[in-house]
DNA sequence: TTGTAGGCGTTATCAA
DNA sequence: TTGATAACGCCTACAA
């Protein structure tokens, strides 16, 4: 009796349950049945039931109902930067997905800090998440967290990194193959002195994309040039510095591991009155609709972001339905999109002399080949 | 074994509010008070208490506390599509200025179809979100929707687009403004037959960078061209479209209202052989950290995107708090960027200061290098 | 088929 | 300063 007192100021309160069923005349449990199809309640019922929640503008809450199922049907995604242009068809991909599910995302931005990406994980966790997708900063865990996490008390699905310390599923683009083609091809070309500038090594796509460069050197029987590598931290200012500080060695070629340090890259060549592709061939990490519209149409490795971010979503909807079994790492496959930053129609106009070739790498020949 | 089985019990089960207090050996109006630094705790219980929590690995429980207090500390955002370049940097200004208020972001993609933003908008109503930020898609809102919206039981400020029926705050980049000086450019540069690829009609911004249009031929004394018009969706595909359209028609200049329909014009410039600023200027709207450094170097319009994310946001958590008083339209500038693609240096070349030049084609200039 | 009562994990109101 | 206890709004055995 108590409690039906309460509920009499309508227009004050947001109208719950009760109100639906005393409305509609019925309980409780009629309502919830009805809104949740789950019982069989008979038609006259069930209409006096929708009626009274059309006349009320009735909304459950869902709150309530995921306290009570102990389930939000939310996942938590974390990034490090959703302006980074890598990251927003990812984020699609994993929205897509996540709302065919019937789950909702909450986004975070942790600048890949650590700290910041604590706090996200904490937050997230206290909010409920039923699962996480993560895009791991560099650095450990706290243990408190990643014993929730490894434990699958909340599942959590790495995206385009691994981990060492977590134990997880883990979804990327295949990114050590990548960048042995991408190099490859540069070495296709007859470049000699190919230069780097790589992604951040404490980040295993970072160290992934700097092997796949190695070994196509290798393969190409080319040398490491020491002083033609320079790690970059994946933003447009590294990849000016790197520009600044390599191109004045005359690297002949340069592959650059994301689309941001290329765009810094060349913003340095171009106050250098460098050009690409007549003065360095180039090739790029990640591809975008534009790539192909602006000079030079660059050359890169075009990753499947959405599919990334969609096949993640959809192993940790999984998981989240209680599959257990062994952790799965999935590698998407890249694939080479030859445009012109190579120099690829630009080297092979007419057969080149090997005297043009060398002249354009403008460096001595004894310098090129120091192994053999 | 027994205390096997408790452990397991334990942990299978998150513990909770009593089981801290419990553990503490104390009440849990105490535990709580602890948390939320509410009361006073004397020293050596809230000393307790905070080992207790400790040692159950104890996050309490935010769905359960939004339940009992009415508020989620979330807010839902719908913007049209996060893989258009345009909202990424949007949502990264609502989310920084969120999460410094301590709330949280709930991210959907409406595709600018009316229903999926219903859809969503009461998929938010129903978690409880403390409020939205809405890019609106065309159309009109469902009543049931639109009176809760308007009542202000749930705040609701508009981000880059107004809706005539939804009566509530809004940010916008004040894009007539932008476009009037945009297309002014264009006339000053002497061109007299000048096209336009607009936005959608159906969409304010679209409407405003039109009329911004019509006004700067106004005011330069040029006639509409009726035929040199083409309305888009600011989708690639249509501005690819509309290139194809417009271009045989020989404008000496276009306007675009958006960087994805540019994109999709300079496609079809260039498989129709028309070169700019060569054989046309052109000037976007939307500015990128990458537009300096490519060719043709595009002048655009740069929207104060970030800004208008995160004022909105700072809208929104004052509406949140309580505060009341007349609904606001607040207009951020934007800026025009010149670069090359207007042809300013094209058709200035010969009359131009050295250092002019200089300046425009390689020094980049700070914004243009954001730490993204 | 329908109703009742207890539980989900907090906060908040009164007493003590 | 603390401690019971009633909301918060929904779900769900268990009864009827």
């Amino acid at each position: 009796m108590n409690s039906k007192r309460v509920r009499q100021h309508k227009s004050l309160k947001e109208p719950n349950i009760h109100a639906v069923a005393q409305r509609a005349g019925v309980s409780v449990f009629t309502v919830s049945s009805v809104i949740n199809k789950k019982a069989h309640v008979s038609t006259p019922l069930r209409r006096k039931v929708e009626e009274a929640i059309r006349e009320l503008n009735y909304r459950p809450n869902l709150l309530a109902r995921s306290l009570a199922k102990r389930q939000t049907h939310t996942i938590g995604v974390v990034v490090p930067d959703i302006a980074n242009p890598f990251f927003p068809l990812i984020v699609r991909g994993v929205e897509d997905e996540a709302q065919k599910a019937g789950y909702s995302i909450l986004l975070c931005n942790s600048d890949n800090q650590l700290e910041k990406e604590e706090q996200y994980l904490e937050l997230l966790l206290s909010k409920r998440v039923d699962g996480i997708l993560l895009t791991k900063a560099p650095g450990s865990l706290a243990h408190s967290l990643c014993h929730v996490l490894c434990a699958t008390k909340v599942p959590c699905v790495l995206v385009m990194r691994t981990c060492r310390d977590l134990k997880a599923d883990a979804v990327l683009s295949d990114d050590f193959q990548g960048a042995f083609e991408a190099v490859s091809h540069l070495v296709r070309q007859g470049y000699r002195r190919i230069g780097l500038v790589g992604g951040p090594l404490n980040v295993s796509n970072g160290r992934a994309r700097w092997q796949g460069f190695r070994k196509a050197l290798r393969v190409g029987g080319l040398p490491q040039c020491q002083d033609l590598i320079v790690e970059g931290d994946y933003r447009i200012e590294s990849g000016y510095r790197a520009g600044l500080a390599l191109l004045p060695r005359r690297p002949d070629a340069v592959y650059v591991a994301n689309y941001l340090m290329t765009v810094g890259l060349m913003k340095a060549a171009e106050e250098m009155g460098v050009r690409c592709p007549e003065d360095f061939g180039l090739v790029s990490f990640d591809d975008y609709p534009w790539l192909g519209c602006f000079h030079p149409r660059l050359t890169t490795v075009d990753l499947p972001k959405y599919d990334v971010g969609a096949e993640a979503t959809r192993i940790l909807i999984e998981r989240i339905k209680g599959k257990s079994g062994r952790f799965v790492i999935k590698k998407l496959p890249p694939q080479l999109v030859v445009r012109e930053s190579c120099g690829f129609t630009h080297r092979m106009r007419g057969s080149m002399e090997p005297q043009q070739v060398q002249q354009m790498s403008c460096v001595p020949k004894e310098a090129d080949i120091p192994g053999t």
